[in-house]
RNA sequence: GCCCCCGUAGCUCAGUGGACAGAGCGGCUGCCUUCUAAGCAGCGGGCCGCAGGUUCGAAUCCUGCCGGGGGCGCCA
């Protein structure tokens, strides 16, 4: 696309500051802003050059400010209708109509994808609840989250994976088959063991085909059916993996055994108390850790490693795996064991998910697998949807732990932020249609466009402050999308989704879209094509649905 | 005791060096003969946990303290 050689309308501005701040003989660096002001007098866009590089030119920033504004205003030319120097050294912007219907001319044409920030092949890694029992809320936020890192890198050009470890073996899948076993004599689980419902209802689905003193085969069928009704659930909420690894298949395949041989050659194993153990200490983990424990079995971390081995093998260059907030102290370890086996640390990425609460009527909902206590990402699809769900698990950073009101969500799912969202998307749909069946749309439609220059002489500037913001926003998709997938923030998205579809609602009210005069009318009707594709796809990227009717 | 995360409006939370700090929900008041009122506009609501420090400038960075959550297994 020819779009894809010029830079866009924020890349000119961005260029043209920088280049008057280089005239300065200042170095601002990457902090340089250029930002909406907090208000419409403060311009179209803001500027804090000045202010950076006021230590380094020696003089005070208001100064600095005056001598770079002459710079600007020669290099923006046509672009800008003025410059001012404002407050403590900003420069404000207040952009010509020309740009402004340069930038509706650009947003109809340009691929919006955020510059590639790379062509890694990034193994994400998520989810991956122990298959002994159904997906509870909390892993929902792993996986709407996860999912979201994996669309939003895919956006940026990474090649991603989305894999789904499977702890298939080991201790609790043991407890898991006595749990069955129990059910299926009518007894009790044993103290510890798993004595939700569903244990129940399993060991009466499997009946007489199954032994219940056959413990490995019970595990296996058990976990078998668990994972069955977890790849459901997250079909159901629009998550699909590339790849179900197997924690067994490591053992059997003996890929275990020979990362083992590998860490013990490489001198990073020594033997201690029966156990075998790996000096994680020599890396900056607090103590060391157990591979073989003094009965023979492996540990699930001796396991992990092997895994981690093996995702290297494959030619991973990133590993990314969110963690809950109850495995964070596992991270240490696991760098060191990469450092261990020889490998950049760095290429493991654990981004830690603080915890979900879920909380109805007051009460907080105890969360135990093994007791049974849970809500789970069924009833919660169930209750507010897939879409409602998604955004409300992915509205707030991962960094927070958030508490989820079982009721509020219910019963205020028409006030969910979601719904302001796709309400704005269908709205445009509507006046779409409208223009459609009034014969209205040509000109603004994508592919009736050649290039930028042709949109630009069929529309007239936006005038109205309310479809000048809106522009504005639209413009900032690549850099939200840019920094969300590098802060691995995708809740970031969600504001942004948000923000745009006020932006909207704003111009829906001020604007008449169909029948306004011919150049204002096709300007608009593009306006609401590039908006309803932002929306789209910002939407997209959470994983939630953009509604052409509500 | 040590490690990680969080203390921002009545509630749930955005805001990782810039202008008088924002959104949603809840409360109050207006707005549908015109492209979807799941919307818009307005009002009310704040010692950004506390105390120091760095900076021209701090909710944001540093230190200490207080409060909440999580972790410190030869469980996973």
């Amino acid at each position: 696309m020819a779009a894809e050689q010029t830079p866009d309308p924020l890349a000119v501005l961005r260029a043209a500051i920088e280049g008057a701040a280089a005239r300065l003989d200042g170095d601002a660096g990457r902090r340089l802003t250029l930002e909406r002001p907090p208000k419409p007098e403060l311009g179209d866009y803001s500027t804090n050059a000045a202010m950076l590089l006021a230590p380094a030119v020696g003089t005070p920033p208001r100064e600095v400010a005056a001598r770079m504004r002459e710079e600007l205003v020669a290099r923006l030319g046509a672009s800008a209708e003025r410059v001012e120097v404002a407050g403590p050294g900003f420069l404000n912007l207040f952009l010509s109509d020309g740009w402004h219907r340069e930038a509706v001319a650009d947003l109809l044409v340009r691929d919006r994808r955020a510059e590639p920030a790379g062509d890694e092949w990034v193994l994400v890694e998520f989810v991956s609840a122990n298959p002994t029992g159904p997906v509870t809320a909390a892993g929902g936020r792993g996986a709407a989250y996860g999912d979201s890192l994996a669309r939003l890198l895919e956006f940026t050009g990474q090649r991603v994976e989305r894999e789904y470890y499977l702890n298939d073996t080991g201790s609790q899948v043991r407890l898991f088959a006595e749990s069955i076993a129990a059910r299926m004599r009518d007894q009790e689980p044993p103290p510890g063991g798993y004595s939700g419902d569903y244990v129940r209802e399993l060991a009466e689905k499997l009946g007489s085909g199954a032994d219940p003193d056959d413990l490995d085969a019970l595990g296996r069928l058990g976990t078998e059916a668990m994972r069955t009704r977890i790849e459901a659930t997250l079909s159901r909420f629009g998550i699909r993996f590339d790849t179900w690894f197997s924690e067994r298949s490591l053992h059997e395949s003996g890929g275990l055994e020979a990362t083992l041989a590998e860490l013990r050659e490489r001198g990073h194993v020594y033997d201690s108390e029966g156990a075998v153990w790996l000096r994680t200490t020599d890396f900056s983990d607090d103590k060391d850790r157990v591979l073989i424990r003094a009965d023979g079995e492996p540990t699930y971390f001796a396991a992990d490693v092997a895994y981690h081995r093996d995702k290297i093998d494959r030619g991973a260059e990133l590993m990314l795996t969110p963690l809950g907030a109850d495995h964070h102290g596992y991270v240490p370890r696991m760098r060191a064991a990469f450092a261990a086996m020889g490998t950049d640390p760095d290429r493991y990425e654990a981004p830690i998910m603080q915890l979900v609460g879920i909380v109805e009527g007051g009460e907080r909902a105890r969360m135990s697998k093994r007791k049974g206590e849970f809500v789970t990402l069924d009833e919660l699809i169930e209750d507010i949807g897939t879409d409602a769900t998604r955004f409300f698990l992915l509205q707030r950073s991962h960094d927070t732990a958030v508490d989820l009101d079982l009721e509020l969500a219910r019963s205020t799912s028409q006030d969910n932020p979601v719904y302001y969202v796709q309400y704005a998307h269908a709205r445009i749909a509507s006046i779409l249609r409208k223009a459609a069946d009034e014969g209205r749309a040509a000109v603004a439609e994508p592919e009736t466009i050649a290039d930028a220059a042709s949109a630009e002489s069929a529309l007239l500037a936006p005038a109205e402050p309310t479809e000048r913001a809106l522009v504005r926003r639209l413009l900032e998709l690549p850099a939200e999308v840019a920094t969300a997938a590098e802060r691995r923030a995708p809740h970031r998205l969600c504001a942004y989704a948000t923000a745009t579809a006020a932006d909207f609602h704003a111009f829906y009210r001020d604007c008449r879209v169909v029948g306004a005069e011919p150049g204002t009318e096709a300007a608009r009707l593009g306006l609401c094509v590039a908006t309803m594709r932002t929306i789209a796809t910002t939407l997209g990227l959470l994983g939630v649905g953009a509604p052409e009717r509500m």
